[in-house]
DNA sequence: TTAATAACTTACTTTATGTAAGTAAGTATA
DNA sequence: TATACTTACTTACATAAAGTAAGTTATTAA
């Protein structure tokens, strides 16, 4: 059924951005350190699934999270060398937007 | 509720490779035109959401549908200007993966 | 005692994807 | 003439992922 020619590493990749809302969640953290409901009302993502990504993220050690006891308590996530290192490909992204993306969103070109 | 500060052509270009499938098919026809039975067994696609895709990204310019009146019908999907201009995009997230991947897929680092 | 706040969870609904069988057009074969 | 074969899809149905809104926990303030 599948040849699967395609390397590994390269699908796992493709894997983390090509699920909804990673690559936005990413993009904000890339400006910094921010806190949950502050990524939750920047790219209008649910509670439930930010919670879940985050999770992931962390789990691929992507993004790191500090908890700060103050009152009530703060809790902020990070990139981490890892995560940083996807700026480029952010970046990429932004470019060919600019180049072939046209007006407002959608387009037939 | 969201305070929309990303720019809405980045939002756009996320979209379409956020949406599951979409890198891997536009790499694949990074190596040239394709029929659909070969994308979809070269990727493991199901044909189901292949079709979508398609015509999604016929939509959006991204792909040409090229149509060969042989026996049986022969048809090729050739990746436009506007999808090749994504090859750099693959490629940025193929260096992160060289380098912050590790081993098989999943990852803690 | 009630309310407020942040960061989640839970229960439930809607949407997206997977699976497998079916269709259409044009031969080729029995 | 009827049956079968091929590619490129569709369709119907099942499962998984995402959206919505209310609820939970901990801590402090009114």
């Amino acid at each position: 059924m599948a040849d699967k020619t395609i390397c590994p590493k390269f699908e796992s990749a493709l894997n983390i951005l090509n699920k909804r809302w990673t690559g936005l969640i990413i993009f904000q953290l890339l400006e910094g350190a921010q806190r949950f409901s502050s990524i939750e009302s920047a790219i209008g993502i649910s509670g439930r699934v930010l919670s879940e990504r985050l999770k992931d993220l962390e789990k691929q050690g992507i993004v790191k999270r500090h908890v700060y006891n103050e009152t009530p308590v703060r809790i902020e996530y990070v990139l981490t060398d890892k995560g940083r290192a996807l700026e480029p490909v952010l970046i990429s992204i932004q470019e060919w937007a600019e180049g072939w993306v046209d007006k407002e969103n959608e387009s037939i070109v």
